[in-house]
Formats: C-alpha cells, sequence, structure tokens
DNA sequence: ATTAATTTTTAGTCTAGACTAAAAATTAAT
DNA sequence: ATTAATTTTTAGTCTAGACTAAAAATTAAT
C-alpha cells in the first residue's frame, strides 16, 4: 500500500509520541507538532486507522501498529542516512540539515536508499547521534543519560542530542560542544540546576538545566 | 513567489514542448504528457498565466514567459544534477534514474543543489548526454544532429539520446552503444532506412530507423 | 454525585488539482 | 461559403487534507 506526504508526516510524528511513553497518545499532542488543528488530526487518524496503520479507540488515544511503526521506521531510517550524506559528503553544519532532510525522507525507491546507506559506509548514527534503524527496521536502544542526570564531577562523553531545533544546535557548536566531546561535570548550582562543564583542555563553560537536559551523554 | 509539485511538473512539459518549436503550445499536447485530461490543463494554464508564468491566450495556445522559462530551467538542472549523482556516486546504471530524478527535482533548498553541484565537480551533462542548465539558467545549445541525419561512411561520436526510457536504453545497452562510442555508417536501407553501424574494433550492428532517429551524435 | 472545564469528535466548508459531459470556438472538408 | 470534424473551454463534480463552529464525551473540581 502506498503512503501519501501527509500520511508519512503524522506517522513519524506518532511514533515519536509513542517512544516516549506506554500511554496511547492523544490527538491534542500530535496537533501540536504537526501544527494542524485537532479537528484535522482526528480525520487523519480515522483514515490511518483505516488503513491498519494506528490502533484508535474514539476519545481513546492512539498508538502505532506494527506495520505502522515499521513504515514510521523506514521514513525515519531515510531522515538520518540523507542527514548523513548532507554533513559528510556535501558539507552542511549539523544545524542546517533537518529541513532538507524533512523533504528528502520522502523520496520513495525501493534502491536509492541502500545504494546510499552503502556510498555512505553504513553509518550507524546521524549527524545528531540518532541511531540509524537498519533496512528491517531494527533501532538499537543507546541508553544514553541526559547531561543533567550526571552526579557532580562525574566524567562522560558527549553522545547526541535529544532536540534537533536550529538555534540549539548553533548554541552547542559556539560553545565547543560537539559529537565525542569529554566533558566533566564541575559544579551543580541548586538554585537553578545550571551546570559548570569542563570540555577537555579548555576553560571550562556555564550551561543552563534546558541545556543540560537536551544533551545526551555516556558515563 | 512558491511553486507546487503540479505546476513544476507543467512548466517542465511546457517548455519541453516549446524548445521544439516556435509555435504556441497546444492544450492537447500538454495533456498527452501530464497524463491529464484537456480540461485540466485549461484550469491549470489559466492558474499559470495569472502567476505570469506563460502567456495565454483562450483557443490560441500557450508560452512560458521569461520566468517560466527560469522556473523550469532549474528544475531540469536539479534533474540533471541528480542523475548525475545518482550514475557517478549511486552506481546506477542509466537507465534506471529518471524516475528517482523525476521526484528529487522538486526538492527546495537554495543551497543544496549548489552543494551537489560542487561534489559532483560542476559537470557539464547527464548520464544521457543532456546538458546542465547553469545557475543563471544557461543552457549551451550543443547542435547535435540525429544519427539518421548522417550520411553513409561518415564517422561520428556518440554525444546523447533524445529518449530517455528505460527500454530505449536498455537496448542501447545491448548493442554496446554508450556515450562517447564511435560510430561509423556502413549501409543505409533504402527500404526502412535502417542503418548498419562499425563501433570502433566491433562487429557491425543493425539500427532501425526509429533508432537512429533517437542517437544523438557530433560527426 | 453533580457541575464545570477540557478534550475530542462531528458537521459543514474550503482549496488544489483532478475528472466527465456539454458548450463554444477553431480548423478542415465539401 | 457552409457544414462537419476537431479542439478547447466551461460548468459541475469528486477527493485529500486542511479549516471553524458546535456537539459530545471525558476528566477535574466542587
Ligand atoms: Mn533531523
Ligand atoms: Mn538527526
Ligand atoms: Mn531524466
Ligand atoms: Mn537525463
Amino acid at each position: 500500500m502506498t503512503t501519501s506526504l501527509a500520511e508519512e508526516n503524522y506517522l513519524k510524528i506518532i511514533y515519536r509520541l509513542c517512544e516516549g511513553t506506554k500511554e496511547d497518545i492523544s490527538t491534542n499532542s500530535i496537533a501540536e507538532l504537526t501544527n494542524n488543528k485537532a479537528a484535522s488530526v482526528t480525520d487523519m487518524l480515522q483514515k490511518l486507522a483505516e488503513k491498519g496503520w494506528v490502533t484508535y479507540q474514539k476519545y481513546q488515544g492512539v498508538r502505532l501498529t506494527k506495520i505502522g511503526q515499521n513504515i514510521a521506521l523506514s521514513i525515519i531510517r531515510k531522515h538520518r542516512l540523507w542527514e548523513v550524506f548532507l554533513v559528510e559528503k556535501l558539507g552542511y553544519n549539523w544545524d542546517e540539515v533537518h529541513e532538507i532532510a524533512e523533504q528528502l525522507e520522502h523520496i520513495e525507491s525501493e534502491t536509492l536508499i541502500n545504494k546510499l546507506d552503502s556510498f555512505l559506509d553504513f553509518p550507524k548514527i546521524d549527524p545528531h547521534g540518532d541511531p540509524i534503524p537498519s533496512q528491517e527496521g531494527e533501532i538499537p536502544e543507546l541508553g544514553y543519560l541526559h547531561l543533567s542526570e550526571v552526579k557532580l564531577n562525574e566524567t562522560c562523553t558527549l553522545m547526541g542530542v535529544a532536540k534537533d531545533s536550529a538555534v540549539f544546535l548553533q548554541l552547542l557548536t559556539k560553545l565547543n560542544l560537539s559529537l565525542g566531546a569529554r566533558l566533566e561535570v564541575l559544579e551543580i548550582n541548586t538554585f537553578d540546576r545550571s551546570v559548570s562543564l569542563k570540555i577537555a583542555e579548555q576553560e571550562p563553560i556555564f550551561i543552563s538545566h534546558e541545556v543540560a537536559k537536551n544533551i545526551l551523554v555516556k558515563v
């Protein structure tokens, strides 16, 4: 069965919302992320349920079926592989690629994405540290911590970000925070939970709790 | 101003039809190439005229304006650059890339296509020998001949094809006819205008007039 | 347990881009 | 010059995917 652009965007967003919780997903939360009104979402949920990609009970929320999950994962796979291409091959910065990948992820071709995968040497993560699902829809659970959860004086490695908005990524770049950086937590202010960090050989930097929450690390 | 997928496809097809002739283009000829009904084409022509991309007189046919031409050329530029990418970088054959490029040509990004151009080393022609328009919409007139016009005993070089259907390209591949091949016209049968050809060091081959008409050469 | 607030759905509408059937204009044939 | 054939346009309809306003269901508050 074939998927429209609108359907693919809904499935991707429902996937993201399902990831966080085992509760059913609300109409409003989807409306917020798709930038549609709740009434439009209800319409689409009925169509998606009809096609067997979500289970949906009126007023009770929605979840992806196994098939729906696989469609979502294949779009995420395409999105992330294209992001790798844009950064590795075309020389984009990590804060510039998301919007373009939002378009490229909808290109439909059995062979294209696997050839791209091979051309890129089968990367396991994208430029933001997010894992790339396999062709079969396997996605490793990386088990990273948020930097905000790391204890005082512990050292950790920056593995990814929990948000890919351009302004956030640009801030990290300015602070010299990039994938692979070694970070030591020097100080955690109890007042606002802001954090003082040492990066390798550099002068310590300060970041807010909000920033720390969106940085993923391995201890 | 922004262009929809449907509009882009119409502009591209009108461009192709305008290329061949200085007459205005008929509604029916567009309908044939877009696989739409004439009534739908009339609808769209009115919209395109409204936007200033074509000049259109009821019942009198249509032509692209300068702006319309530039939009069409930018889509053709994208199409052909992506075709080069697919063949040169991902290892596709020349008969496999057209459909995928039909999708990729609609990706919208100021920077993407120029970075791609640079990544590919600023190619001048696509895998079918078609010239790639510059960023400014310049497209060289290559002045190739159809192989069917070449005189007996003349030698020429295969520079491109006038048709990019997969079956046609596969036939050429089977006959060992690829870009750059040196061809000598050994025989032209007056009965059906079929042609006998010598390719470099190989045994002579026979091709129909229909095939010869769609091969572009430089003498 | 009722009532109030919130969330979700339904009903009705709109737009882009397609369609068919019929009308109008153009072109070809006598 | 008329008439016939062909092409093109108009009028009316449909679908996907959005919207608003109002109704219905659920959840929270008394
Ligand atoms: Mn992204
Ligand atoms: Mn990413
Ligand atoms: Mn092509
Ligand atoms: Mn081509």
